[in-house]
DNA sequence: CGCTCCCGTGATGGTTCTGTGACACATCGG
DNA sequence: CCGATGTGTCACAGAACCATCACGGGAGCG
């Protein structure tokens, strides 16, 4: 078996929707990937054609070249990089499409990001998955006695108990977490968590601040870890600085 | 458990064309698997006798002897490892003759790689749990309570009930239980039990770990092994972890 | 051919998550 | 100190999702 370069765990995502994209590749990135990101076909071929990864995330609607063709492409030139299909329909015969382009596996959207995080890691796991446990973490996030694994979207809290947190819960958190000290206005999150089609109100953040307070302060009332920035947004504090 | 024997990885490439033989071989290097390669039906039958392996990529015209009399002879030895028949032929009754002799599934040339490769991966995840389930400790998965032959689909609840699994059950059960406490997708369930190209409604899964939590859980209405993830699947507990 | 068992699907009712409105409180500017 | 505006908190409704049941088709067997 071939040693895993260092580019198994470079991604490129093929996204033709800049803000699906955008959160995409956040999420990647706060798993510890290496991440690039372009919005059409050619410019993925361009971009596969001098820098090898280890996964290629690709949407089958996109300008230029659509996304079979540019995977049928790929394998044309003899380039094996595993393929993971995002497509828009639920069409099963889609599926047997990507899989004949030569694709390695297909996610319908509107997809979970945590199904996509799921996929991803198994996919790449093929090649590195004896070092599977260094990869942990990267995905787990501690903080004032708490410790969250977002590949599990599980978390431990500072008295010990467990917490299953829900989807919109563990993303707000680590996109706040991925800032530690800077500040994360309101409509940041609303981009990076509910991403391109979806626009709740304001109100909607404040709340799951409050759950996370719930879950992870101890007094949720003066909260050390999710502080307020009044008039903009939110700032996570990993511990007590300043 | 959650590594595979090594045995499951390597696989044994019987093809007397040595072009088409070293591609396919250095095709299935790249995709992380240890493969050995011979050119006649006699080396082959000899080869097996002493190192074991995953799957056998067997092509049906040979030297010596043909893939049909190899795969049934290996089936005499009491030898069960998988066998794929390749065939110059698109002939439907190639396909019959190949599972008359005991293989388990049957490619015409030409074939595309990608699609060999699907094939492949398919059937050692399915054998996977087999291969495992015929070695002692992989065989039986003891959890509150219940006792779980994997050889015989046959168990015993914690209330000392018998239980005849069928397959499906069982397969389910086995993925599952190969990755205690972390989450398995509906979808990674689908492909890993029923195959890349079949398509069942996630209500199916749903339908059988009913049945699972049923024969097994002490209180199927709260469920202590079979947790749901919501949004995502399932994830198996085997004692009362976190 | 008829029987049985297994599998897959649709329907129904219940559960969990998400987003919003309401109201009280906090903060800011004057 | 006061109004204006933003935030904390709660409870609730709709939506998304899951558990469960019942039924029909199909494979296997006698």
């Amino acid at each position: 078996m071939t040693v895993p370069a260092e580019s198994t765990r470079r991604i490129l995502v093929v996204e033709d929707d800049p803000h699906l994209g955008a959160g995409v590749v956040e999420n990647l990135r706060a798993e510890g990937y290496e991440v690039d990101f372009v919005t059409d076909g050619r410019k993925a071929l361009d971009w596969l054609d001098g820098k090898p990864c280890g996964l290629v995330l690709l949407d089958v609607m996109l300008p230029e070249i659509d996304g079979f063709s540019v995977c049928r492409t790929l394998r044309e030139r003899g380039d094996n990089t595993p393929v993971l299909f995002l497509t828009a329909r639920g069409d099963p015969a889609d599926r047997v499409r990507g899989l004949e382009a030569g694709g390695d596996d297909y996610l319908a959207k509107p997809f979970h990001l945590r199904e996509l995080l799921l996929r991803v890691r198994a996919i790449l796991r093929r090649w590195d998955w004896y070092q599977s446990a260094s990869s942990a973490e990267g995905a787990t996030l501690r903080f004032g006695g708490n410790e969250v694994d977002f590949r599990a979207f599980r978390a431990r809290s500072w008295n010990g108990i467990a917490q299953e947190l829900t989807e919109k819960e563990a993303m707000i958190l680590k996109v706040l977490a991925e800032r530690p000290g800077e500040i994360v206005s309101r409509e940041d999150l609303l981009e990076r968590v509910w991403g391109y089609d979806v626009f709740p109100s304001t109100r909607t953040v404040d709340n799951f601040i409050l759950r996370l307070r719930k879950r992870f302060e101890r007094d949720p009332a003066d909260p050390r870890h999710f502080l307020t920035v009044w008039g903009v947004g939110y700032r996570f504090m990993s511990e007590g600085e300043t």
